[in-house]
DNA sequence: GCAATCACG
DNA sequence: ACGTACGTGATTGCT
C-alpha cells in the first residue's frame, strides 16, 4: 500500500498581506481599526487548512532592513512607494492571528520571506521523502521553486479566486518549466521590485530565447548565433542580465533549519483564536476553524492531548423512568444554579412537543426524556422556584411549559436576553452567539453540548454586564435592565401573548369581499387609462407604464436603483394632474389592506376566536418590543379603514376593551432628557405641544395659530428628534426648503436646550460609540466615526433617536410589569392585558370595574417614572378596538 | 433572498 | 451627484 503523503504548507506572510490589503475592501472593526488584510489572510490560511488538511504549517515575514539584494544591487525595490502605515499597523494583528495558531514563524535578517520559504521548501523535500510543499503567497515570484513536490497556491484575482500552480500550470501559463523563471526575470526584469534585466526585451521576447536555449547561461553561450538588434540588446546589457538573474533567484540556502516537529498542524487553542477573531469582527471565518465540537470521528482520530478533558467527553445521563430521574432531581441542591434546556420535536402540532429536558447541574447532567412517567418529577423541578434556571430564549419554554400544565418559575438567567442587551441589534440566535462569543460550532452539537454553552454564554454575558455596569457610575445600570425590567416582563409577555384578543373573522371577510369588487373596477379603470394591461402590483411594470409608455414628467420623481420610484411620497406629487394616478393610490391602499389585515387576520384565531401574536423582546435596537404572526403593532389606525379593521377586535361577553396610552411620551421624554425649560413648562401647564411650538417660531400668539402652523409644528416635533433636516421637513410639512430650515433654525433658537441635548448627544456617541437610556440600556453604534459621511450622518441619527425612544420603551415595559402586578393584586379574576402597542397598552376587563380598573392603570401608568414633564395617561373604553 | 412598498408608533 | 427621520413586520414581485 502506498504511504500517505504528508502536506506542509509555507505561509509568505507579507505577500498574503499585500495582496488582500489591495484586494480587498477597508474592511473595519467596530473600535474602526482597518483590517482588511488581517482577514484575507485569515481566509486564506483557513481555506489551505480546510483544501489540503496539511501536517506542517510555518510561515515566513520579512524584517525590516535591507537584504543581500540590496547590497549587490542598491536600486533594488527602489521604485516601490513605501506601504500606507495602515497596512504596517495590520501585520502585528496577522502574526497574533499565526502565533494563537502555533504556527512557527520564520524570519532572517538580511534575507526575504521567499528565501526562508525556498530553503524551507528545500529542506523539507530533503528531509522527508513523504512531504510534499504547497506554498501560499498572493504573488508569483515563487514559481520558481515549483517541482514535482512543490507548489503554489496564490490568487487569480482579489482573495476569493484561488489556484494552485503546478509544473504544468506554470508552463501552461508561461511557456517555460519553473527553473527558467530566474531566467526570465534576467531578461525580463521585474518593474516592481525595480529589477533591470535587458533593456528593450519584454515577455514575449524572454520567453522565445529561454524556448530555444534553455537558461540565461545558454542565451549567451549562443548569441553568437542570435542576429541584429536583439543580439546588440543582450550584448550591450550583459551584466545586467546576470544580476537581474540573481537578484529574481530566490535563495535556497538561507540559513535557517526546518523543524518538522514545530510545524505539525494539531494543536492550538481554539478558543484563543475564537476570541481573536471575534475581536476582528471575522464572524464568518469561526466557524470554519478547524477542531469544532462536531465530528466525533475527527476527533478521536486527533491525538486527545486537549486538557480540558470534559469539554469532549461530556457524559451526561439519559433518565426514562420515575425514579431515575426523582433521584436525579432530590439530589441536586435547592440553591444550585442550573441549564435547563428542551428538547422539542420539531413540526409537532398535537400531543406533547417536549421530548425531554436536559438539565445541567453544577457538575451534574442528565437527560430526562418526557413521559407520562417522568413527567411529575420534571414538574416538581421546574415549579421549585428555589432553583435558579438559567434558559436561552424563556418565553418560549414557558409556554410550552405551560401545554404541559407545568408553571415553570425561578427562571432568573435567559441567555437570550442578556446577548440582545449586550449587543442590542444584533444576531441573537442560539447559534450565532455560540459561535461569536465562544467560536464553537452547534450544528452539530449534542443536547448536552449546548447546555454547556448556554452556561458559557451566562457566565461570559453576566461577567460582560457587570464590567458595563461598574463603569456606568450609577445605579440604573445594564445589569438593572436585566434584572428589573427585562427578566420580569418574559412572564408578563407570555401571559398576553397565551391570552391573546377575540377577533370577530366575519367581519373582516365580508369587509374582504366588498373590496374584491371595487379592486376589479380600479384595476378596469387604471388599465383603460393606460391603454394596456400590466401587474399594478409590479413596481417595475407600474414605472414603465406611467413614466414611459404614459410620458408623465419625472421631473422631482425620486430615482432608486432600479428606476423611478412609485412609492406613495411620489404618486402624490403627480395625483392632481393624474386621473391614473389617484385610481393607482386607492388601488394600492385597499389591496394592502386587504392582503395583510382582511384576509389574513381571520385564518390566525384559534377554536376560541383569540388571535397571539408573539412579542420578540430582542429585536429592535432601541429597545422596544415588535410583534410578529401577526404583527399587531401595526393594525391599521389613521381613517375609516382603521376603525373598521380595530373594530373587529372585540371584548368577549360581559367584558370591556380599556386602552391606556401615554400621551406626548416621547415628546416629554425628549424635553426631560433634554432638560428644555421651555418645552418641559409647556407640558407642565398642559399646553398643546404643537399649537405652543408653532406660536413659538412665528412669534405669535397661540390663538393665532392657523391648522396649518400647528400641523408643520406637529412634524418638526417628531422630526427633530430624529435628526430630520430641511429637506425632510420640506417633504414631509408640504413646504419649500427655504422655509424649512428657517423654521429648524427657529425651533433650536426657542428650545435652545434641546438644541444642546442633540449636539451632546452626538459628541458622546463619537466619543464612546455607543449611547444610553437613562435606565441604563445601551447601544453600540460604532458607525458614526466612519469615514463615509452618508454612514455617519446616519449613525448620528440613531444615537439621537435612541435614548429617547429607548426611554420611552424602559418606561413602556416598567409600566406593564406593574399593570401586571396591579392586576394580580386587585383584579385577578376581572381584568388582563392583552396588548402593547408600543405607547399603549389594550386591557380586557369586567364590564362593571372597567371605571375602576381605568382609574387605577392610569395611576399606575403615571407614576411609573418620574419626567420632568409629567407622563399623562389617557384611558379610553370601548366594546371594540375601533370604539378605543 | 432581496428590493420595494406600506401598515404602525 | 447623491441623499435626505427613527424603529419595526408583512406582502408582493422578481432573480
Amino acid at each position: 500500500m502506498e504511504k500517505q503523503r504528508k502536506i506542509l504548507i509555507l505561509i509568505d506572510g507579507n505577500a498574503l498581506i499585500h495582496r488582500s490589503y489591495h484586494g480587498l475592501p477597508p474592511l473595519t472593526t467596530k473600535s474602526g481599526e482597518l483590517v482588511n488584510a488581517v482577514y484575507g489572510f485569515a481566509m486564506t490560511l483557513l481555506s489551505v487548512i480546510e483544501k489540503f488538511h496539511p501536517e506542517y504549517i510555518a510561515a515566513s515575514f520579512d524584517l525590516s532592513g535591507p537584504t543581500f539584494r540590496h547590497e549587490k544591487f542598491a536600486e533594488y525595490k527602489g521604485t516601490r512607494a513605501k506601504a500606507p502605515d495602515d497596512l504596517y499597523s495590520q501585520i502585528p494583528r496577522v502574526k497574533e492571528l499565526v502565533k494563537a495558531f502555533n504556527i512557527p514563524i520564520y524570519e532572517l535578517s538580511g534575507f526575504e520571506a521567499d528565501d526562508v520559504i525556498g530553503t524551507l521548501s528545500r529542506q523539507a523535500v530533503e528531509k522527508d521523502e513523504d512531504v510534499d510543499v504547497i506554498i501560499v503567497t498572493g504573488d508569483s515570484d515563487a514559481f520558481q521553486l515549483i517541482n514535482d513536490r512543490v507548489k503554489v497556491f496564490t490568487m487569480r484575482k482579489g482573495v476569493k479566486d484561488t489556484v494552485l500552480y503546478d509544473k504544468d500550470a506554470v508552463f501552461a501559463k508561461y511557456g517555460l518549466v519553473p527553473e527558467q523563471l530566474k531566467d526570465f526575470k534576467g531578461l525580463r526584469g521585474d518593474t516592481s521590485d525595480n529589477i533591470p534585466g535587458v533593456k528593450g526585451i519584454g515577455e514575449k521576447g524572454a520567453v522565445n530565447l529561454l524556448q530555444q536555449y534553455a537558461s540565461l547561461e545558454g542565451v549567451y553561450e549562443h548569441v553568437a548565433d542570435i542576429k541584429g538588434a536583439l543580439k546588440q540588446k543582450l550584448e550591450e546589457h550583459k551584466e545586467s542580465a546576470f544580476l537581474s538573474k540573481e537578484l529574481g533567484t530566490i535563495d535556497v540556502h538561507a540559513p535557517v533549519d526546518l523543524d518538522f516537529s514545530a510545524c505539525v498542524t494539531h494543536e492550538f487553542d481554539r478558543e484563543t483564536i475564537a476570541a481573536l477573531l471575534k475581536e476582528l469582527s471575522f464572524f464568518s471565518l469561526i466557524k470554519r476553524l478547524p477542531g469544532a465540537p462536531q465530528d466525533d470521528n475527527q476527533q478521536s482520530a486527533n491525538n486527545n492531548q486537549q486538557s480540558s478533558g470534559n469539554k469532549r467527553k461530556n457524559a451526561y445521563r439519559i433518565l426514562k423512568t420515575s425514579a431515575e430521574a426523582e433521584t436525579f432531581l432530590e439530589a441536586l441542591p435547592n440553591d444550585q444554579d442550573c441549564v435547563v434546556l428542551l428538547d422539542m420535536q420539531a413540526g409537532t402540532l398535537f400531543g406533547s412537543a417536549i421530548q425531554g429536558i436536559c438539565v445541567l447541574a453544577k457538575d451534574a447532567c442528565a437527560f430526562i426524556s418526557f413521559s407520562l412517567e417522568t413527567r411529575l418529577p420534571l414538574k416538581a423541578f421546574l415549579e421549585n422556584a428555589s432553583v435558579r434556571k438559567c434558559v436561552y430564549g424563556a418565553k418560549e419554554i414557558i409556554k410550552i411549559c405551560h401545554k404541559e400544565g407545568i408553571d415553570i418559575v425561578g427562571v432568573d438567567f435567559d441567555v437570550m436576553i442578556a446577548g440582545y442587551l449586550l449587543n442590542a441589534g444584533g444576531k441573537v440566535g442560539l447559534e450565532e452567539l455560540a459561535l461569536s462569543e465562544l467560536g464553537e460550532d452547534l450544528s452539530a452539537c449534542d443536547i448536552a453540548q449546548r447546555a454547556q454553552v448556554i452556561r458559557k454564554l451566562k457566565e461570559e454575558f453576566a461577567t460582560k454586564m457587570k464590567d458595563i455596569s461598574q463603569k456606568q457610575e450609577t445605579e440604573k445600570t445594564l445589569e438593572s435592565v436585566f434584572r428589573d425590567i427585562e427578566m420580569p416582563l418574559i412572564t408578563v409577555l407570555a401571559a398576553m401573548e397565551e391570552q391573546g384578543i377575540r377577533l370577530n373573522g366575519s367581519v373582516l371577510q365580508k369587509l374582504s369581499q366588498e373590496l374584491s369588487a371595487t379592486l376589479k373596477t380600479l384595476e378596469q379603470e387604471i388599465y383603460d387609462l393606460a391603454g394596456q394591461t400590466f401587474n399594478i402590483n409590479s413596481p417595475k411594470q407600474l414605472a414603465k407604464v406611467l413614466f414611459e409608455d404614459l410620458q408623465i414628467s419625472t421631473v422631482g420623481v425620486k430615482k432608486g436603483k432600479t428606476g423611478f420610484s412609485t412609492a406613495s411620497a411620489e404618486l402624490v406629487k403627480l395625483r392632481d394632474e393624474y386621473e391614473i394616478v389617484q385610481k393607482i393610490e386607492n388601488y394600492r391602499e385597499l389591496f394592502k389592506l386587504k392582503t395583510t389585515y382582511l384576509d389574513t387576520l381571520p385564518r390566525l384565531v384559534d377554536t376560541n376566536s383569540r388571535i397571539h401574536t408573539v412579542y420578540h423582546q430582542e429585536i429592535a435596537a432601541t429597545g422596544r418590543l415588535s410583534s410578529k404572526d401577526p404583527n399587531l403593532q401595526n393594525i391599521p389606525a389613521r381613517n375609516q379603514w382603521g376603525t373598521y379593521i380595530r373594530g373587529a377586535f372585540e371584548a368577549e361577553k360581559g367584558f370591556v376593551l380599556v386602552g391606556a396610552d401615554y400621551s406626548q411620551i416621547e415628546l416629554r421624554v425628549a424635553a426631560h432628557l433634554a432638560d428644555d425649560k421651555v418645552m418641559i413648562e409647556a407640558f407642565r401647564k398642559k399646553e398643546d405641544i404643537h399649537r405652543t411650538t408653532a406660536s413659538l417660531i412665528h412669534q405669535i400668539k397661540p390663538e393665532e395659530v392657523t391648522d396649518d402652523m400647528r400641523r408643520q409644528a406637529k412634524v418638526l416635533n417628531f422630526g427633530i428628534m430624529y435628526g430630520m433636516g430641511t429637506f425632510g421637513l420640506s417633504q414631509a410639512a408640504g413646504v419649500d426648503q427655504q422655509e424649512a430650515s428657517k423654521f429648524i433654525k427657529g425651533y433650536f433658537e426657542k428650545f435652545s436646550g434641546m438644541a444642546k441635548y442633540l449636539e451632546g448627544m452626538k459628541s458622546f456617541a463619537r466619543e464612546h460609540g455607543f449611547v444610553e437610556t437613562e435606565l441604563g440600556r445601551r447601544r453600540y453604534i460604532p458607525e458614526i466615526n466612519s469615514t463615509n459621511q452618508q454612514v455617519a450622518r446616519g449613525a448620528e441619527r440613531m444615537a439621537i433617536n435612541m435614548p429617547i425612544q429607548g426611554l420611552e420603551a424602559d418606561i413602556v415595559k416598567l409600566a406593564m410589569i406593574a399593570a401586571d402586578k396591579l392586576i394580580a393584586e386587585r383584579f385577578p379574576d376581572t381584568a388582563r392585558m392583552l396588548l402593547q402597542v408600543h405607547d399603549e397598552l389594550i386591557f380586557e376587563v369586567k364590564e362593571e370595574i372597567a371605571d375602576t380598573f381605568s382609574q387605577a392603570v392610569k395611576e399606575t401608568m403615571e407614576t411609573i417614572y418620574e419626567l420632568k414633564a409629567p407622563l399623562v395617561v389617557d384611558v379610553f373604553t370601548g366594546k371594540n378596538w375601533g370604539e378605543i
